[in-house]
DNA sequence: CAGCATCAGTTCCCTCAGGGAACCCCGGTT
DNA sequence: AACCGGGGTTCCCTGAGGGAACTGATGCTG
């Protein structure tokens, strides 16, 4: 939980911020994604410290993103991606392909991403969803929409 | 700063996250984006403290993602996005796609977007940039990259 | 069946980052 | 000369993150 709550503002990057805008919870997602699924494989992997691993776990769990599943008849648990939470990897593939381009320096990326449609190694690319054509931050403009009076 | 260093991973998510990992980050980038370019406007609309602003715009400064910019004979500077800065908005335009359609309840999402393009209004939607064909979590695979070995 | 290992946390303390308020500096205005 | 307003700096206090030790449930081994 950040000190201030961002889950209030009548804003969706705030409030999707309230759900993984902690540190490390994007890497958590990044983790399950590719298969680290436990408890101590997600520890391991990350460095992260144990106590915080286990809160934004319950966090992510309440949030709907990540889902608990008994593995064993003894009381051990994997991490699961849930629709949510699958779709917010969309986000993380952005936010790869960002730092790919920019912070990757001489060494190039440290992962390529194949589509399966295409066989192809490719990038993500921004779309219009209504027309197809690209859709970045300058090729739009914003206007209230219906929760704009939420507080 | 987080306590932990992102920047030292070979992750392209990781290595985006020690430039706007940082909690406020993307409000600031998302605030500049809709034109609240000067120190005070932050301040107030974020309700951020002040020192943290200070340290949140040197941050996005250094990194290449904020421009400082006098706009007077005074000592007043604004901040604008660099292009390095316009293009980490597209993050937030998807970031805000993922709360729009999760998050946003009864009311409806707060903003919506018009694509200059189209003229509609309309959303963000991942393609493949070879094939332009829908490209989500689920429809690659993930290899190594030629920067995998660097620490 | 005692002892040990493993996973998944929980508890403890310590440090350091965030919040809040007061203060400062600098140029311009009256 | 006094005041103002933008853009910070400085101070203290609280609370979140790091680290390491401890716990509890279950299964395996001798």
């Amino acid at each position: 939980m950040q000190r201030t709550d961002y889950g209030k503002m009548a804003c969706s990057i705030a409030r999707t911020l309230d759900v993984i805008g902690e540190p490390w919870s994007p890497l958590i997602l990044r983790d399950v994604w590719v298969g680290f699924t436990r408890f101590e494989q997600l520890q391991a992997d990350l460095g992260i410290s144990r106590k915080v691993l286990t809160e934004r776990l319950n966090h992510l769990v309440d949030q709907g993103v990540l889902e608990r599943r008994p593995y064993d008849r003894r009381p051990r648990h994997e991490y699961v991606l849930t629709g949510k939470g699958t779709e917010l990897v969309d986000l993380l593939m952005v936010m790869a392909g960002w730092g790919d381009k920019w912070l990757a320096g001489e060494s190039g990326p440290p992962v390529l991403y194949r589509h399966h449609a295409c066989g192809e190694i490719s990038v993500v690319d921004l779309r219009c969803a209504h027309c197809g054509e690209s859709m970045h931050a300058n090729d739009i403009d914003i206007l209230p929409g219906p929760g704009a009076a939420v507080r």
